[in-house]
DNA sequence: TTTATTTACGTAAACGTTTACATTGTTTGT
DNA sequence: ACAAACAATGTAAACGTTTACGTAAATAAA
């Protein structure tokens, strides 16, 4: 019942070798007798020995372990991407340290640091909004600090980027209400920093050029990528006189919130106003919200997949991998033609 | 751009003193001069100096982090609790490693020797559902490794936990049911092997017993603690010659796919039949589901808490502590006199 | 036999810190 | 003036490993 940890001298002591001898017969090296490692690994087990790992990593340099820093999580979508980045790291005995940036630019700098104080060996992260830190992941890449960007990237960094066309998808998905016979489409968009909101927005905007249709301004705002905002969007597009027959929203919690904020004012979805969300939630599905579904686990795996590469050595060019996604079609924006028969 | 990280000795070196001198006024010793104690200061800054916590740890031998392991956390509940210990881990400057389990005892097992391996100095452990792994944490707490205990407890073990009482809260979920004036109220179980599935369980009995109510066995159905479970049951229960006016549902998630079973096959809650579930969840409330909430956060800052205090040494006997919750009553189980003003 | 090679092991340095102890130079007390 | 106390710094050991190097004995080659 001691509260010694059994070391290597613990061994070599009790048997009267080295601790270099006992190190080769733990490690497996070849240069040590059959007779000998036996021995060593009977005692191990005796004593219940566990390798410190913290000595070996000192001596070598490295800590096995990787960081992760996300805005929040405690929606579905970043728990999910977590996974599989622990997934794959777990199975390479990469140990993965999370943090929540809690959306604040200052918590996001200090994780950095604290990440860096543990001596991780390379960081995934999906930046808060309106990240001020820039220098901070520049000073990173120069220092050699692998490091791969998730989702919410810096467009200006020269880095590995894991993410999905939020452009393409946005425009796929006010497409997908045009050719549904909506013609008044507001947009509830997120931050205008936050590149993902951009991308967005612009693929809003490429959707009503593509087919010829007015952009009123006064249908986008950018209110925040929060639930709770979206009432404010809500009231005061129904304050317009002329009022819109859909709206994109920039995520599903967006969406939510919308549908929850029109319910509330007594106007049913898509009857009086159709709606569309972006990036999926169990939420969202269950209230038949239509969205665009990220491979969530695939983005994680891929980004582990690649800062391991990195940590490795493998030292190819920065690349931004750019995943599938898809467009799931719900009650929440049926046709127009069709929207009486439900 | 070199690839070395300034350690102590680069600053002692540049500076033309020793290492000791340097490690003091870094860590703020009163045995420096105040004059070299900003020297030093400023070329750590200079040399974007971060202080190698292996090697600190080594030395004294700790991590500074801790373990947890939680049969999944896609769903808010988990994060939740999650979030509530980094705050405090955090805040003691400790390290929180996070591992699932994924519902899977072996995974637990294996989650543990990792935890192990890494020598973190204690593990905040939710147990999945038939966890065969009570000998190895009692191994572990035989070993002095710090262990708490949270939601999901082994009955067993002498360990520190923290709960809510959910006998008690599924009793009052019940009552509530049996006061809005449901008579034939069945539960959908999770897993019997759970504490908390035997426990609520034992509550809904115990409400039965309490108004005089006969319990038909018939309408309890131990079937686990996923959504895609409460079809099943659904399906079961409305083939009954006598159906059940209401049913008290584990947790949330069985409650949610109760509510979309029976929205499928055309039944209205409560009109039809009532619903409650447990544990809070953000789609619950959406849907307007009457549950008992916990205090997610709390229990994590709590169980964290008490961890950091077995590290410290602070030998208490260990000690079950019973959070208090909250039923909260939502339209999934009108009174039966309200139902049709509704 | 003598020399070269191999085998099995020991010695000691190294990783980046912290800290007990030693060593200065300076101030205080008598 | 001299001992005592103190302040600021240096020296070196320690934490638990791994590993380059050295060494002795045993074996193989000459």
């Amino acid at each position: 019942m001691s509260l010694h940890k059994t070391t290597i001298k613990d061994i070599a002591k009790e048997l009267g070798i080295s601790v270099a001898t006992v190190s080769r017969a733990l490690t497996g090296s070849h240069e040590v007798q059959e007779e000998t490692r036996e021995m060593v690994l009977r005692k191990a087990k005796e004593l219940n020995y566990r390798p410190n790992i913290q000595a070996r990593n000192l001596l070598k340099n490295r800590t096995n372990i990787i960081g992760v820093i996300v805005p929040e999580f405690v929606s579905f979508f970043f728990p999910e991407i977590i996974i599989g980045i622990q997934e794959v790291a777990n199975r390479e005995d990469y140990q993965v340290l999370i943090c929540q940036s809690n959306e604040t630019s200052d918590l996001e700098r200090k994780n950095i640091e604290m990440l860096e104080s543990s001596r991780v060996e390379g960081i995934i992260v999906s930046v808060t909004k309106e990240s001020k830190n820039e220098p901070v992941f520049e000073r990173l890449l120069n220092e050699q600090m692998p490091l791969v960007f998730i989702n919410r990237v810096l467009p200006d960094l020269i880095a590995d980027k894991v993410i999905i066309d939020d452009r393409k998808w946005a425009f796929k998905a006010v497409e997908h209400l045009i050719k549904c016979g909506y013609r008044r489409i507001a947009h509830l968009g997120g931050n205008e920093k936050l590149a993902v909101s951009a991308n967005r927005l612009q693929g809003y905007l490429d959707a009503h050029r593509h087919y010829g249709l007015d952009v009123h301004p006064n249908l986008i705002m950018n209110l925040g990528v929060q639930q709770e905002r979206a009432s404010l969007g809500v009231n005061y597009l129904l304050s317009l006189k002329v009022k819109p027959d859909a709206v994109f929203c920039v995520n599903d919690p967006v969406a939510v919130g919308c549908m929850l904020e029109l319910k509330k004012r007594g106007l049913k979805v898509p009857e009086d106003i159709a709606v569309v969300g972006f990036s999926e939630s169990p939420i969202g599905r269950i209230m038949e919200l239509t969205s665009v579904s990220q491979p969530t686990y695939e983005m994680g795996r891929v980004a582990a997949g690649k800062l391991l590469e990195q940590i490795k050595g493998n030292c190819k060019p920065a690349e931004t991998v750019v995943l599938d996604a898809k467009l799931n079609i719900r009650n929440s924006s049926l046709p127009v033609h069709k929207r009486t028969q439900k």
